[in-house]
DNA sequence: CTACACATTAGACAAAGTCCAATAATTGAA
DNA sequence: TTCAATTATTGGACTTTGTCTAATGTGTAG
């Protein structure tokens, strides 16, 4: 795992190693977005970047997701019906996900392993597997 | 796993055994969802079921698939951000799923297996392992 | 028949996300 | 630097999925 860039040059060096001209907008948002360990979904990524002075719109936000995403410097993670979080982690690892305060962790793709994959039909290429560990909190009554 | 109740005496039995009281709209839902293979959305329930004449509303079918999965006859799918998919089939299993066409594949869960799960911290509780492998057409001229 | 509980419904509403056409910023070439 | 071309940003309209509500309908026990 890299060092997560918090700071303007790296964050400058990121975009550009993705082949994303670094616009304001697009570093504000990648300073949102790498510089806390949180899972954020499109609308807090909105209020966090417009905490101080409005710098972004709606419409950017969303454009410039996609546009990471597209290029591979964050990841959708699609646990919760309502709406796609977003993941700075883009090494495979997989997800712890409390299905009762929607807060998302990382479980290291090291520490899975699956067996007995079935395969593919031909013609037919893995994009990825996603595990999902849903929990919630156990019911002090119920021990 | 049980064979499909396709007709009405077994969807009847089905929702009884379940505690619902048998209401027509809800054997009609009942019957799109457990008459066929295919893991549905909402959307595709409401016109499935009004094909011929308008049977139910949308709030109903809404409602309907809350409370069938309530009460663990069906079960969502969220590999969709747009969408959640029913599944007729609530023993454990995983999914595989076509990024490209939508098209939703059940994975038995005796295929897989998972280890090194993480202990999870006290008080909590598993409530299901989710397991998507998400799949595309390679490109024909990429082989 | 009458109550009462429960189901269904249309349509208003909410939230997430996309689209569009106008404006603004960046870039590269001269 | 300046100009033109490309690329990015924006407000707001729009779409889609899903929920809510208040009114109406249905069914059953007495």
């Amino acid at each position: 795992m890299e060092a997560m860039p918090y700071n303007r040059p790296m964050l400058l060096a990121l975009l550009r190693k993705h082949d994303i001209s670094p616009t304001h907008q697009r570093l504000e948002i990648a300073r949102v977005l790498f510089g806390r360990c949180h899972h954020l979904a499109a609308d807090q990524i909105l209020a966090l970047v417009n905490e101080r002075n409005a710098e972004t719109s709606k419409a950017t936000v969303y454009n410039t997701l996609n546009l990471f995403r597209d290029r591979g410097l964050i990841r959708e993670v699609i646990v919760d019906p309502k709406r796609v979080f977003y993941d700075p982690n883009t090494e495979p690892h997989h997800h712890l996900y409390n299905v009762d305060t929607g807060e998302i962790a990382d479980i290291p793709a090291e520490a899975l392993s699956v067996s007995g994959l079935p395969d593919l039909p031909p013609g037919m290429v893995t994009e990825g597997v996603d595990i999902i560990v849903r929990v919630r909190a156990s019911y002090p009554s119920v021990g």
